[in-house]
DNA sequence: ATGCATTTGTTCGTATGTATG
DNA sequence: GCATACATACGAACAAATGCA
């Protein structure tokens, strides 16, 4: 997928990458229980700090669009 | 109020501090709407970094027991 | 079982931005 | 303008879990 983070922007770089994520898994880009980009993947495609990556990631699985087992990768929550 | 946090301990930092905060808030030592002690002081009583404190904070927001006001300071949420 | 690479989790110290009073 | 307080972000390091060779 492709990730465009805009520094100047008003909107937080984390919400902007949430955001960005939350979309291509609403698009259907990532299928229920598929892994999404790993944080060094994520890190590497927008330039972001890790733990940035991760405040992004942490914020998806608030609002439970996505589960994280650590050592394997996160993954999109199956519709209930 | 009195924080100790155990380094050793498996539970993280940020947890053991969001744990005892709320703790602190169940017990009444904070009233509805009062301020609980700001980041700096957190920071300086626990000798954590000002980032591990703002997760403890930030966890607690989620979980809906108090909203923060950038420039003033956080505050316990009144019961519903 | 051992080791290694990958991946997520925690924490620090620091710097800078933004809002309030 | 200034002091205080929260918000965002970086880079770095290390811990812990997984899976595979």
């Amino acid at each position: 997928m492709e990730i465009e983070i805009n520094i100047r922007s008003k909107v937080p770089s984390y919400q902007q990458l949430a955001d960005q994520l939350e979309a291509a898994i609403a698009a259907g880009e990532y299928a229920p229980d598929e892994a999404i980009p790993s944080l060094k993947q994520l890190k590497d495609q927008t330039g972001l700090a890790q733990g940035t990556v991760q405040h992004a990631i942490t914020v998806l699985e608030a609002k439970g669009l996505v589960y994280t087992v650590r050592g394997r990768g996160t993954f999109v929550t199956p519709q209930a």
